[in-house]
RNA sequence: GCGCCCGUAGCUCAGUUGGAUAGAGCGACAGACUUCGAAUCUGUAGGCCGGGGGUUCGAGCCCCUCCGGGCGCGCCA
């Protein structure tokens, strides 16, 4: 509704400049710095004076009298030096929310989002879910404004990380595979956090037995051969750490539609179509000499912005095929980039990896015919590709590449959703026992070290913000079950966590720290899901007194409407409830899903003064009553909106 | 050396395509529970928006420069 008047009045006030000043421009109406101001700001009379050559305000005034009435506006006024400020009439403003229209599903290809992305050779960590919940919300804030959307998580199941694991199961701890199976299947150490540290031991392994790397050599070889029992290991441990991990993701909301893994790209001969096709197209060339002799490359004017010289453009080329003939992970991505935009000429096969519990089906790629029938995936109009900043120069060589092949169109719409890393404080540093240097402990923050096996592991992080949820929980409800005050604990932490990992916009580093992620006051998941709960309390509420919501539609007429919004304070609470889509659809333009955190948090706070000031059940007065029961439920429906689309959960109590 | 990001209240961060008097949470201090259950609310204090120059009606935001911090720049992934 308020997207809808915003539409409205700026093509009014365009209208009205193409009559008058046979201008076209697009007019575009901003947020009042007051609220008493109005409710929308047009500087456009600022844009034209210079043009006009006429002060901003005698242009604002001849553009207020020329406009006609606009339906839904009150009034225009004129303030400042030459701001059209418009004041909607709150009556048929509340009217139409009362009696909302179905937002009207837009158009449009399907859009792919690739998130989460974990090498599966070891338990997930808070900086994986950064990626995921980013990855995640954005997929709900665009089915939210009624986009198609199709999830992938790429699954790199041969690469170095999981081999080196392989390397620690085979080499050093010597076990066979069915010894491994064991401790897959053993419940009492879940087998991810025994790679952590499996990883972890075998990487300083490597620094102290440089000898050893031959093993590593050998077992991608093995890996990529497909056979033996080196190869079979690595497909049990990566199928295992990936079930791990959909296990850890799915305790946050998080699910998937397809996981594409490299070993099909690689059986399935992805990059020999797409090596033919960059030949072909000229968009990689074989290097005769210098130092990248004997390799195909990709020269630097593809990606680079900066005016480069011809010498520094040589040096700067990035290799895509080895002398030796492998392909670089860049290739790879090349292809598999190409892939989701349908432009390979290639396809999976598929199969059905399990549904979740409530009924969506997760399917994964594999190399042979399937009988099953898969949904149709790739052939994307828009790719998303949720991938740490510090990715973003290999993510330029893969755009370079669609460019280069002439796929310009595609190529703008690739998009890197890039965010910055999630670090440790040097406090939860401390607390962890991790040993620091002088020069950390000044750091504002320390780097998170897989190969250390420094960080902290999702589930613990989980576990831990559960436990917190529960004391609370257990002190305000001894009355109820223990499964139940379990279930609300986990809402409220996986709430808390969801939040925590939301409110910093992308490009800032987080400097993870317990003592603010295990907060549940303040800005927090916790406090809006809160507001949440205090609107149904009123409800149920009224229920056990054993009375009904009234006829809103009957009782709350225009004039009643009209009477009640006379009030700037009710008005302002609902003007401010109504703006979810609107906040959605700002929150898409800017690709920060923050600003949805930021927003819920003020619903929240909109409504928790609600709250306080105005007790609704003690009304009297027939008609303010039901109106207060009306600005309840529709704040809890569009509370619940906005915590559905951060994929924070809304627990029965608190 | 080259490229990208960051610098806003004591701390952690917001700040719509440049717009009216720069905001929030935490922390500090002072208050509010006989209630719709206080994981809440109200109030106070706290700012040369890193420094300097420029662009214009107007700059936290754009340009230049300097300072401080981070991350990239491999025939690793």
């Amino acid at each position: 509704m308020f997207q809808e008047l915003e539409q409205r009045i700026s093509a009014a006030v365009e209208a009205q400049l193409a009559a008058s000043y046979d201008l076209s421009l697009s007019v575009s109406l901003e947020q009042p710095k007051q609220s008493s101001f109005g409710e929308f700001a047009i500087p456009v009379a600022f844009q034209l004076a210079r043009q006009l050559k006429k002060a901003p305000k005698q242009i604002a005034e001849s553009i207020v009298a020329g406009l006609g009435s606009i339906p839904g506006v009150a009034a225009l006024e004129i303030a400042g030096n030459g701001y059209i400020n418009v004041r909607l009439d709150r009556a048929a403003y509340a009217g139409s929310l009362l009696r909302p229209s179905s937002r009207a599903p837009q158009s449009g290809g399907k859009i792919v989002v690739e998130h989460t992305n974990i090498n599966p050779n070891k338990a997930a960590h808070i900086g994986h879910l950064r990626n995921a919940i980013l990855g995640d919300t954005f997929v709900r804030m665009l089915r939210a404004a009624g986009r198609r959307v199709e999830v992938q998580n790429y699954i790199d199941n041969t690469g170095v990380q999981v081999a080196d694991v392989v390397v620690g199961f085979h080499y050093l701890e010597k076990k066979s595979p069915a010894e491994v199976k064991a401790l897959i299947d053993r419940p009492e150490q879940p087998f991810d956090y025994l790679c952590w540290d499996l990883y972890a031991r075998i990487s300083s392994y490597y620094k102290d037995h440089p000898e050893a790397l031959v093993w590593r050599g050998d077992t991608l070889n093995a890996i990529e051969a497909g056979e033996g029992e080196i190869a079979e290991l690595a497909h049990m441990v990566a199928d295992a750490i990936v079930a791990a991990h959909l296990r850890t993701m799915l305790r946050l909301g998080v699910m998937y539609d397809v996981l594409p893994r490299e070993s099909e790209i690689l059986h399935l001969q992805f990059w020999a179509a797409a090596f033919e096709l960059l030949k072909q197209r000229q968009a990689i060339f074989f290097e005769t000499e210098g130092k990248n002799k004997g390799c195909w490359v990709m020269p630097a004017s593809a990606f680079k912005t900066s005016p480069e010289n011809d010498e520094s453009a040589e040096d700067d080329s990035k290799v895509i095929v080895r002398s030796n003939g492998t392909v670089t992970y860049v290739g790879k991505d090349i292809a598999y980039q190409l892939w989701k935009f349908g432009l390979l000429g290639k396809d999976f096969y598929y199969r059905l990896w399990f549904a979740y519990p409530d009924g969506h089906q997760l399917w994964v790629t594999t190399d042979r015919p399937q009988t099953d029938k898969a949904p149709d995936f790739g052939a994307a109009t828009e790719v998303f590709n949720v991938i740490d900043s510090r990715q973003s120069y290999l993510q330029d060589v893969v755009v370079a590449g669609l460019r280069a092949l002439d796929f310009r169109e595609q190529a703008d719409k690739s998009n890197h959703f890039s965010y910055e890393m999630v670090a440790l404080s040097p406090r939860t540093c401390v607390e962890m026992g991790i040993e620091l240097s002088e020069e950390d402990k000044r750091r504002p923050y320390v780097e998170v070290s897989g190969r250390k096996g420094l960080g902290v592991k999702a589930d613990d992080l989980i576990d831990k913000l559960i436990e917190t949820a529960q004391a609370e929980v257990d002190q305000r409800h001894a009355e109820a079950s223990a499964e139940e005050r379990r279930r609300v604990a986990t809402q409220i932490a996986t709430g808390a966590l969801r939040y925590f990992m939301l409110k910093f916009t992308r490009n800032s580093v987080i400097a993870f720290d317990f003592h603010e992620a295990l907060s549940f006051e303040g800005e927090t998941g916790p406090y809006v899901q809160y507001a949440a709960v205090r609107a149904g309390n009123i409800l149920r509420k009224l229920q056990e007194r054993g009375e009904s919501l009234p006829d809103f539609d009957a009782v709350l007429t225009s004039e009643a409407l009209g009477r009640q919004l006379a009030s700037e304070d009710f008005w302002q609470l609902l003007l401010s409830a109504s703006k979810v889509n609107s906040a959605v659809d700002r929150a898409i333009a800017s690709g920060e899903p923050a600003h949805i955190a930021k927003y819920a948090f003020q619903l929240a706070q909109a409504f928790n003064n609600f709250y306080h000031e105005y007790p609704v059940l003690q009304e009297t007065d027939a008609e303010r009553r039901a109106f207060l029961l009306w600005m309840t439920r529709y704040f809890r429906e569009q509370l619940l909106a906005t915590l559905h689309i951060l994929g924070i959960e809304q627990p029965p109590y608190m």
